[in-house]
RNA sequence: GCCCGGGUGGCGGAAUCGGUAGACGCAGCAGACUCAAAAUCUGCCAUGGCAACCCCAUAUGAGAGUUCGAGUCUCUCCCCGGGCACCA
């Protein structure tokens, strides 16, 4: 053992042996419990940031533990390689979206390699490749036989100086990022999967997910957002066909002084025929409603439509008009309106002067028709009651709900319905690199899917890319084939799917990576479900619930067994950094790498000023944000990882925070990681230039020898409890710091004493192994002689360690600390109280008062209340 | 607007089931080693009172409550972060 702590030699040693050992290459072992742990994979943007090292370092971190439990550990690793920014750099570097992408990963699979994670590289997958997404594709016919997907139209964005449509981020402002002209927006037919079929299915299932984050649940069901409503029918005057509206209020039926439809609404566009005023109208409403979605609270608008519709019950004639807040989208594009109790319904109404009509009551709080009370809108409130609704009048909500639903089902004119806010998922993006959606085109047989024979349709790489048109586009070759039915001319779809698509089930082809005649095969039912997953928040909503979703399709396509992919989720905090900038006359900010910058402190260490090293001047301190290339705040793993090695680097992204937390990266934070690891390295190198130390007796410990004992094994329970079932590697490695300053304090050259500090030793190296694998690895060879610590199992506390013969315990007066005392373990609750009121202090309060209470928590403190 | 998180020293954070608030680390201060610096080691380090130790008082965003005892539970309010945002 090297007197000197050398990162990059223990480092390259102990990976070259993990490689060539092929130690983290598991295959199915059918006795012995599984761990399939896995991080996101990264988009390969260039290189990694820190965000993917916490990740990833977490991942691991959890691998390696498990490992250590005995379990077979699966972490695999791959790239989610098709999307936008590889187009976008094919252009600015003159490349190929392909070529860019493949060099990409390339770098960053050394770079993971570097920091030594503990993955079966011989599971990589990438989705760009043809053996990755012809099994999507052959999904993708199958649920289109299923009736799973269909197509109609959809909005897109389309620039017409380029003659192309563009992503939401390629608008700016409206405009065409690159021609600047003012977009537009077209409807063009595209594929859609049926996400909302199995809506209730993935709203149920989130109560089977006791490993998640209640706030990704909490997400995931206001995205799915089921609603329980009935949906009835208004007649309307003049017109054969009724108007039908949906309602989660059936109760204040009687309450409706209006009807709005939406703009796309027939009966809307219909009325327009004739009437410019209401045409414009129409056409702007439509527009804003999608487009500019984002500008926040619009202005509610509306015209009347100029003919009535005749309410349900009572008879009466209400107005029907048109409301820009209305969406075509949901329910039935039509909605009844109740001004009294719905607050949009009542803003509306109060704009327009419509009539507003009092329907329920809450107690006998009065009702003012110039301002919205809460209580308006209170199905729930205990004295809620349905008033001026005729029969109605005294039932609640959930009965006047019942009895509404039981009028318009015997009339024949409504029923009961759930709706979902959930859309289906429009998959079709008209991009080029991505994977080819596998239909073709025929003028007689319209859309057929691609015989299962005649995947994958490649995509062609080795293109001229402009970025102008997608290449398989721009090539009428690509597109030409043969209709798969009737044998005749046919052309290809040239859209692609959306990169969501491929995240969707990486998961599971990883337990089939090598599988050339099916999607997967009965290995996915081994592994799967995966037993923790990590990545970041972001995520919460899309990828986890499509992930979620397609899991079920491949159930229901026989492929797995269980029902959902995710057992344990992990949602990891962001990186962020602090951040320096000079503000412009014109109030344009220019930021300031922290590496460039210097800090004057003042006497507490309070920073003063920031000084830019470049110029001398001052830069105004910003706030801590995320690390990001906007605010140049970045800090590159690459130049950390040269600098200090990968297990400083692993040990500082895991110490600084708790992993659901925000990290705040401090380079004085990583030379402190640093400092720990050379502390503990010369600790053992110290230790073991004494020479082998002799066997350890527990018999013939001293009291500072067993103390020592008792704080490893201590500590050996709190940190396995911190990495399993807390997973707050911080307080983990907090509690081995403090091992470790003791086990430095111990001084002790005895037989017995080197055998303690042997088993102390052994035992930090053990414990740091998830987070600093390497120098562990090295330590455990200085300290045994052997090159096995990565079969060692997690060490057992020793119950005989943790015996006290006294227990320290607090003595309080009226809750306030008065005293410490040690305690015999063996005392009785009399005996304690006794030792308690004999300590000097405590004395001081108790002295001359009457003891009104006792109480004695064991092994912790006694309170006296005088 | 609605729904989640969160607010603890100069800083990151700890306190796991209502039981010693501030573990561990960073920064800072003092000392040792050194010609010197770096590195390393030792000590101090919430605020106020005391020369100092002991000790006392105060302190977990603010205010109230429950309790022998509250950072932790309940209520009201303030602030910060995130998500959703016309979903009838």
């Amino acid at each position: 053992m090297q007197e000197q702590y050398q990162a990059a030699a223990v480092e390259s040693a102990a990976q070259a042996l993990w490689s060539e050992r092929k130690s983290f290459e598991v295959k199915e072992e059918p006795g012995q419990e599984k761990y399939y742990c896995l991080s996101m994979f990264p988009y390969p943007s260039g290189k990694l940031h820190m965000g993917h090292v916490r990740n990833y370092t977490i991942g691991d971190v959890i691998s390696r533990y498990q490992r250590m439990l005995g379990k077979n550990v699966l972490q695999p690793m791959g790239f989610d390689a098709f999307g936008l920014p590889a187009e976008n750099a094919a252009i600015a570097n003159n490349t190929q979206p392909a070529k860019w992408t493949y060099a990409n990963i390339e770098y960053m699979k050394v770079q993971l390699k570097r920091l030594g994670f503990a993955y079966d590289w011989s599971r990589e997958l990438a989705t760009c490749r043809p053996e990755y997404y012809r099994w999507e594709q052959l999904l993708f016919t199958r649920l289109l036989k299923k009736g799973l997907v269909y197509r109609k139209n959809a909005v897109v964005n389309w620039d017409p100086v380029e003659q192309t449509v563009l992503a939401n981020e390629q608008v700016v402002d409206g405009r065409g990022w690159r021609s600047g002209a003012l977009v537009e927006r077209r409807e063009i037919p595209q594929w859609f999967l049926k996400i909302t079929a199995y809506a209730q299915e993935l709203l149920d299932d989130l109560d089977q997910l006791p490993g998640w984050p209640e706030a990704v649940k909490t997400m995931q069901r206001n995205w799915i957002g089921r609603s329980e409503g009935l949906e009835l029918q208004f007649a309307v005057e003049g017109e054969a066909q009724p108007l039908t509206v949906y309602t989660t209020r059936p109760d204040t039926l009687m309450g409706v002084t209006y009807v709005a439809v939406a703009a796309e609404h027939p009966l809307a566009q219909k009325a327009a025929a004739g009437r410019p005023e209401l045409a414009e109208f129409l056409k702007e409403a439509s527009r804003s409603g999608v487009a500019e979605a984002d500008m926040e609270t619009m202005e509610k608008k509306g015209m009347p439509l100029g003919i009535s519709a005749i309410h349900p019950i009572s008879g009466e004639k209400v107005p029907v008009w048109v409301a820009n807040f209305v969406l075509m989208g949901y329910g039935t594009g039509a909605v009844m309106a109740v001004p009294g109790h719905d607050e949009r319904d009542f803003a509306f109404a109060q704009k327009y002067e419509l009539p507003i009509r009092q329907v329920i009551a809450v107690g006998d709080a009065a009702y003012d028709v110039s301002r919205w009370q809460d209580w308006y809108a209170d199905k729930t409130h205990p004295q809620m009651r349905v008033v001026n609704s005729g029969r109605y009048d005294g039932l609640n909500y959930a009965q006047a709900f019942e009895a509404l639903v039981q009028h318009f089902e015997a009339a024949g004119t409504g029923s009961r319905r759930v709706n979902f806010r959930l859309r289906d998922w429009g998959v079709s993006r008209q991009r080029y690199w991505g994977c080819p959606i596998p239909v073709i085109y025929c003028a007689k047989c319209d859309a057929v899917p691609v015989p299962e024979d005649q995947l994958p349709v490649r995509l062609p790489e080795d293109v001229a890319f402009t970025g102008v048109k997608s290449p398989i586009k721009a090539d009428p070759e690509w597109r030409k084939t043969t209709c798969p039915n009737c044998g005749g001319a046919a052309e290809r779809e040239t859209d692609t799917f959306d990169t969501f698509f491929e995240s969707s089930w990486y998961f599971a082809r990883y337990t089939s990576v090598d599988n050339d005649k099916a999607m997967l095969d009965e290995r996915a039912n081994y592994w799967l479900p995966v037993d923790q997953y990590i990545g970041g928040i972001e995520h919460a909503i899309l990828h986890l619930l499509y992930a979620r979703f397609f899991h079920k399709l491949m159930r229901d396509e026989g492929m797995v067994t269980s029902d959902e992919p995710f057992t344990n989720l992990l949602t990891q905090g962001m990186v962020i950094k602090e951040t320096y900038y000079r503000e412009a006359a014109d109030g344009k900010k220019t930021w300031y790498s922290p590496t460039d910058v210097d800090l004057e402190l003042d006497a507490k260490g309070q920073p003063l000023k920031a000084i830019c090293r470049a110029d001398g001047q001052p830069v105004v301190i910003g706030g801590v944000e995320k690390m990001s290339k906007s605010k140049n705040n970045g800090v590159d793993p690459q130049a950390l990882v040269d600098e200090y090695g990968a297990d400083t680097a692993r040990l500082f992204a895991m110490f600084a925070a708790p992993p659901e937390q925000s990290l705040e990266w401090r380079d004085d934070g990583v030379e402190g990681a640093a400092r720990f690891l050379k502390r503990v390295w010369r600790g053992v190198h110290q230790h073991v230039q004494k020479g082998a130390a002799p066997a350890l007796d527990k018999t013939t410990l001293n009291e500072a020898q067993k103390a020592l004992r008792r704080k490893l094994h201590e500590t050996i329970a709190k940190v396995g409890d911190d990495y399993g079932r807390r997973k707050t590697f911080n307080t983990a490695i907090a509690a081995v710091m403090e091992l470790m300053n003791d086990a430095l304090r111990f001084d002790d050259e005895s037989a017995q004493g080197r055998a303690v500090s042997q088993e102390v030793w052994q035992g930090v190296a053990l414990l740091l192994n998830p987070v600093v694998p390497h120098i562990c690895h090295e330590l455990w060879q200085g300290l045994t002689g052997r090159d096995d610590l990565l079969a060692q199992r997690w060490p057992q506390a020793d119950p005989s360690a943790l015996v006290r013969d006294s227990i320290p315990m607090v003595v309080q007066v009226n809750g306030k600390l008065r005293g410490n005392i040690e305690v015999p373990s063996a005392a009785t609750q009399d005996e304690i109280i006794a030792i308690a009121l004999a300590d000097e202090n405590v004395r001081k309060f108790t002295d001359g008062q009457t003891i009104r209470k006792q109480v004695v928590v064991p092994k912790k403190l006694v309170n006296f209340v005088v």
